[in-house]
RNA sequence: GCGCCCGUAGCUCAGCUGGAUAGAGCGACGGUUUCCGAAGCCGUAGGUCAGAGGUUCGAAUCCUCUCGGGCGUACCA
């Protein structure tokens, strides 16, 4: 329908009717749509507005509108209906129209509408030392999708996993492991000594003083520190201390001042648990076909590597993956926060407050932008401003955007208008793309979010494992040839298994609760990912057969005249559509957009390839009607593949 | 208390910047398979769009209030 509006209007604007009302296509366009019932036409203007500005009544507008009707290339009759111009369209033109467009383009709705501009995405961003809980699929799944949709639009799309890796949290870990597991300490400073004694040169590859831990058991440090804690509050200090030894460390080792032994300890934990903690997450976006670099401003070695691959080059250099630059990174780097505390306080936007440094940016009366805490840290928001200052100044964004839960929103409008008092006019290009919680039901049916005090936790492998696993037992059970062929088999079920959860995630708009019910995810049926993937297989399957029928792959001479049903007209006006709502879907950050879009044509498609039972889709009898449907079976195939793409999911050729 | 989000079928959700008789999926019930894939399809039942006012030729959609739910509310991120 979209991509023929322009069409129709063109047409109409030349009737009489239309003329004397001074309607152009411009003007006739925004009052085309698609009337509630098939029977009463393929497509429909609405008359109230040219109507009223007339100064006739609409139904006698579109009376008027009819008797001067004359057939075109397109619009085939025109019957008033009430204020409404019902149209028929020429079907066999209209979809030969939408065929040979999607055909015409490798990927069928994308555009050059943000050719030149750039979008900063903030997505992922895990917090390292803690495993990965489920939640975290939603900002990933979003932000991958977000960042494929506009990047289809023609945006270059910086992504960026800022990754949690800084804050007093990390002096507790570090104060932890130091109390429960002093051989670390040890290890740690053994390490550092050489490192010192080496006159600051680093060695190529210094051991690890965590060795082979795993993020779940520094967790279990973190947690049992801070169980301790409250009985004994001095660990609270203590936690601090550590904290604050390393921020020095890491502002000493940028400005190349003199560091201590207590700060070289504390660095290489952290480092430690860092790297442990993002090779784990590697095994999770693996899983999910997502790649993350490191920036390659961290280090040369890997600018240079990076130049080598030739990837530099702007626009290029972004496809594809995002970037791991984490809020340590703007401690150390060039101190960028420092430069925001001092920019703050010389512009006098900054005053000190109970012994912190803060910014007011919503009056006295709510939570300031905390810059400094009382004991000398910087805090959540300083970090984010610098980042943002600092992505600003890098990327040049015509947008930037932060995917993160609707609890952060105070947050971000604090974050956004601290960076408008500090006179960035940009702030107001800044969007928080929030998204809802993910609830899990509740033994009494309730729903309860996650939380580590209650239990609740779901680690996310473990979610993911078992969607697999369910794919695999019905492959087992309805595609014996597939499961006969185990690597083939087991990458279909990581595909369908995975594609499950991440089109249950997006398949809903953002801001809703994501109510998690295990029933729900483990069932196929319906409105699920694999419903759409099987679409998608079927699709294949038809083609498989028609070149087997036809000994050729023709299908694209099909004439679109031969498809005469009703539901071969639907798909092809859900095929049209598509374009508009992936541009709806990039303007939204509303990836459900596209997920609505396909459900609607999987589901057509299902009927249409029942409706042909009789004669089946490829015909033996009848070529030239094979050959036209199997033409539109591709278009279907192309326009499922592309979305399911967009949206992050694996496409499979059987199940 | 204050701020933000939300309330549509038993459940989970669509319904675009107001437009014709409010739509899907799940669940329930009844059909459907010598066939290109039944992870499918067809049908039945199920709604005072939380409630009350207002704006409008027209409101699930916009405004106000009430009720109900969620989230957030300075030294966690």
């Amino acid at each position: 329908m979209e991509i023929l509006k322009d069409k129709i209007a063109e047409e109409l604007a030349k009737l009489p009717g239309f003329v004397e009302a001074k309607l152009d296509p411009a003007a006739i366009r925004p009052l085309l749509g698609r009337p509630p019932k098939r029977e009463m036409g393929d497509a429909v203007f609405a008359c109230f507005i040219p109507a009223k500005n007339a100064g006739i009544k609409p139904n006698d507008m579109a009376v008027k509108l009819a008797a001067g009707f004359a057939r075109g290339a397109m619009v085939e009759s025109a019957a008033a209906a009430g204020p409404y111009l019902n149209l028929k369209l020429n079907r066999a033109a209209a979809i030969a129209a939408t065929l040979a467009m999607v055909e015409m383009q490798p990927n069928f709705g994308d555009s050059e509408d943000g050719k030149g501009k750039t979008l900063v995405l903030d997505f992922s961003s895990p917090n390292i030392a803690k495993p990965l809980a489920v939640h975290h699929l939603r900002t990933t799944m979003i932000g991958n999708a977000i960042k494929k949709i506009r990047e289809s639009q023609g945006w270059r799309v910086v992504g960026i996993n800022h990754l949690g890796d800084w804050g007093t949290g990390f002096g507790k870990l570090i104060a932890g492991l130091k109390k429960f597991k002093p051989e670390i300490e040890e290890s740690a400073r053994k390490i550092a000594d050489a490192h010192l004694k080496a006159h600051g040169m680093y060695a190529q590859k210094e051991p690890s003083p965590l060795g082979a831990m795993k993020v779940g058991e520094l967790n279990e440090v973190y947690k049992r520190f801070n169980e301790e804690m409250k009985a004994d509050p001095a660990l609270e200090d203590a936690g601090r201390k550590e904290f604050a030894v390393l921020e020095e460390h890491i502002v000493a080792l940028d400005k190349k001042g003199r560091t201590t032994i207590d700060g070289e300890i504390n660095f290489r934990i952290w480092r430690a648990a860092r790297e442990l903690s993002l090779a784990e997450f590697q095994r999770f976006y693996a899983l999910l076909h997502l790649k993350f670099e490191r920036w390659f401003v961290e280090d040369r070695d890997r600018r240079v590597f990076w130049e080598g691959q030739g990837r530099l080059k702007p626009d290029e250099a972004f496809r594809d993956h995002a970037f791991y630059v984490g809020e340590s990174f703007y401690v150390g780097r060039n101190d960028l926060c420092g430069k925001v505390i001092q920019d703050a306080k010389t512009s006098g936007v900054a005053k000190e407050s109970e012994g912190a440094l803060v910014i007011f940016t919503h009056g006295e009366k709510k939570p300031p932008v905390m810059l400094l805490k009382s004991d000398g840290a910087t805090a959540y928001h300083t970090r984010d401003l610098a980042s943002a200052l600092y992505r600003q100044r890098e990327f040049n964004g015509t947008e930037l955007a932060y995917v993160v839960g609707g609890e952060q929103k105070l947050h971000f409008d604090q974050l956004f208008k601290a960076l408008k008092m500090l006179g960035h006019e940009w702030a107001d290009r800044c969007s928080h793309v929030d998204f809802g919680l993910l609830l899990f039901k509740q033994q009494d049916g309730t729903w309860a979010k996650a939380s580590t005090r209650a239990g609740r936790v779901v680690i996310l492998e473990d979610l993911l494992d078992e969607a697999v696993n369910a794919v695999r037992e019905v492959i087992k059970e309805k595609n014996a040839d597939l499961a006969a062929d185990k690597d083939a088999a087991e990458q279909v079920a990581r595909a369908v298994g995975v594609g499950a959860v991440v089109f249950n995630d997006l398949k809903n708009g953002r801001r809703n609760d994501i109510k998690f019910d295990w029933d729900d995810i483990l069932n196929f049926s319906g409105e699920t990912g694999p419903y759409m993937l099987m679409q998608y297989v079927r699709m294949g399957s038809v083609t498989e057969k028609y070149r087997e029928t036809f000994k050729d792959q023709s299908w694209e001479s099909g004439d679109a005249a031969k498809l005469t049903l009703d539901a071969e007209w639907g798909i092809a006006q859900l095929i049209a559509d598509f374009p508009a709502a992936l541009a709806r879907a990039s303007k939204e950050y509303e990836p459900s957009i596209i997920a609505k879009a396909l459900i609607d044509l999987a589901a057509a498609t299902s009927s249409w390839w029942t409706a042909t039972r009789d004669t089946r889709i490829v015909n033996e009898a009848d070529a030239e009607q094979s050959r036209a449907r199997v033409r539109l079976v591709n278009a279907i195939r192309k326009v499922l593949g592309r979305g399911l793409t967009l949206l992050g999911i694996q496409l499979v050729e059987k199940m």
